[in-house]
DNA sequence: TTGACACATTCCCATATAGGAATATGATGT
DNA sequence: ACATCATATTCCTATATGGGAATGTGTCAA
């Protein structure tokens, strides 16, 4: 099955770096897609494999503006992303001596034992 | 080249439906590989090898014990995903017209014409 | 050593890309 | 209608999976 559709999931759609690196391109303005492509390197068709992948997932828009096609950011989203990870914050707060410490009150307080 | 290899890259690691759900059963304590299985419905094999791949990018840390192997979570690589997205922040939170003005205010003030 | 248990790995297959090259589509100016 | 510019799409290919089945490996107990 290989895996969900990058077009069905963000998580999925991000996970390519060109991707996020046009994302991070359209933070500071919309973008004509040779624009895009000259600034990121890539060639015109490159880009529009791309930028519909993102337009696919909802995470830029598009506007034709005369013969040009104009891509913009939509980035809400972006926002589950940030939320998921936001839900390890804790995790990554703690020095790892104390995650452990953390992990086993849990392991401890609410669970079947394991060992 | 189809895509950067998932053990790699972060993002492409988490790009797995089933491995984020493993991340976040594993917040509420390390878990033996069968035991995660079972709570998630996977194959033991199946289990073993997105573990693996976690591993790999360094988002969980395994442990021997007795027969068993630990998995435990190791959330700091998840920090820069959680940063990332953040960067996008301002532009979910703003409505969508005003998102335009925003963007049209950034695209006059410091770049280059495009129309 | 043998057997059982817990995992990891290997094989094989179907599928989803990413990328390059060539081509199709669309809008604009003449 | 025609040439041209800006994009999108199609074709083709090499490769990276994810999953199932079977098998290998390591550990512990008797």
């Amino acid at each position: 099955m290989a895996r969900a559709a990058t077009t069905s999931d963000v998580f999925n759609a991000i996970a390519e770096p060109q991707r996020r690196q046009i994302l991070v391109l359209l933070r500071s303005g919309e973008r004509p897609v040779n624009e895009l492509a000259d600034e990121l390197g890539m060639t015109q068709p490159g880009a529009s494999k791309h930028l519909r992948v993102l337009r696919e997932v909802g995470l830029v828009r598009d506007r034709k503006e005369g013969k040009q096609r104009v891509y913009g950011l939509d980035a809400r989203k972006l926002r589950p992303v940030h939320e998921w990870a936001g839900g390890f914050e804790r995790f990554w707060n703690a020095s790892f001596d104390r995650l452990d410490a953390y992990v086993q009150s849990l392991k401890h307080a609410g669970r079947k034992e394991s060992r």
